[in-house]
DNA sequence: TAGCTTAGATACGAGCCGTATCTTACGGAC
DNA sequence: GTCCGTAAGATACGGCTCGTATCTAAGCTA
């Protein structure tokens, strides 16, 4: 007559379980009505399990993130800084879009009040990892090819894309295709040409290369 | 015997108490642990009180901001793009400085999650006040001296250095001097002058004017 | 088969939410 | 000065979420 209660889970399925019931409850409420109850109830299991296993909502959330994270790491050599940026941005779209605007701001402002937040490390580490293709990969192409100079690319010229984008992202919630394009082709390349026009503050003799 | 109970405030007292209480608040507990009941309880009066002049802890946090924001509105002409330029992000970061990191990503948040909101009011207000002083001033300035041309900015280009100074802050807290002036000399000036260069998208050949 | 780990159920106190109710201080009208 | 309407401030409430404590029994391991 008592209903069969369900299987048992352990391990690994009980936490892609988990995992799982974030990601429906984030779709189905959103970030901010995001409970640990919600998450149990809808998991089939129930809050102390999600406490043995993380500190707290947020904590839980960066971990179904990680896991659910497209990990690409490559950028195809396209033959072009323009092109691999593109590609870059590319990528980050689709790592932005998987995450989310809500809950990326909700881990912004977590960081923002726990300056050690070892459970942030996930968004630094997404920061860093993009940071590192960027530098090493796309910027090391174009100077191998000779597209760029090293002193024509400062920290922050590197770095314009990426913050161009994550800055359109947390104020709109996309980066269309259109987005990227006009990121690289009306300022990133510019940028870049304008410094090749000047390559030495110092000597800055505008212009005088000839076309 | 009992004690005299505090005279009982009206109006625009009461309202610059409370605006009061909601900044002291912030500044003690952070913008994750604001709530009605500590804003009430060091305002010396109640959540009625609260809830009978705004919906909610955003609406009201949002208010206390416009309470606090220095309202200069103007950008002093100091003769060129450059200057012009850093004056508008120091006004930027007196104004991101002002709200902080965290109320500010939690507006973001509000907005994401409630894209009528009108009570964001306050910060798109903030947002387009920037973008105005920006092309009206700054830009249309530069056009008039002759320091740009009207094809060689783009919007994307005009936002530049805001996109910059905003990403630069939700992601550290901070817009440092020294960050506004690299911005605007290591990346804004370049990218002008990027773009002077080759003023015509249609005959933009990069990486062809190398040695 | 015995025993250990831990999933899952349940219950709890605490904190915050937003609202309802009530008293009473204050300000304006006369 | 008196009367009255408005709104401040106190209090209490139900509801939700938090994070934890306690207990059972399921399932793995020896």
């Amino acid at each position: 007559m008592g209903r069969e209660p369900a299987a048992r889970r352990r391990g690994k399925e009980l936490e892609e379980a988990i995992y799982q019931a974030v990601w429906d409850e984030l779709q189905e409420v959103g970030f901010t009505k995001l409970t640990m109850d919600g998450v149990a109830k809808r998991a089939g299991t129930s809050k102390p399990v999600l406490y043995r296993r993380w500190p707290g909502r947020i904590e839980l959330l960066a971990a179904a993130a990680v896991h659910f994270m497209p990990d690409r790491e490559s950028i195809p050599d396209t033959g072009s800084i323009r092109d691999d940026t593109v590609a870059l941005l590319s990528l980050m779209r689709t790592r932005m879009l998987t995450l989310g605007r809500s809950p990326m701001l909700g881990l912004l402002i977590h960081v923002s009040q726990q300056p050690e937040a070892e459970e942030s490390h996930f968004l630094e580490q997404l920061q860093r990892n993009i940071r590192n293709l960027m530098t090493n990969v796309v910027i090391a192409r174009a100077l191998e090819r000779g597209e760029a100079t090293p002193e024509q690319l400062n920290d922050r010229l590197q770095m314009l894309p990426i913050d161009l984008a994550r800055s359109q992202f947390l104020l709109t919630g996309d980066l269309p295709e259109g987005a990227i394009t006009e990121i690289v082709d009306d300022v990133f390349m510019p940028a870049l040409a304008g410094r090749a026009g000047q390559v030495r503050d110092s000597g800055a003799r505008p212009g005088r290369e000839g076309k």
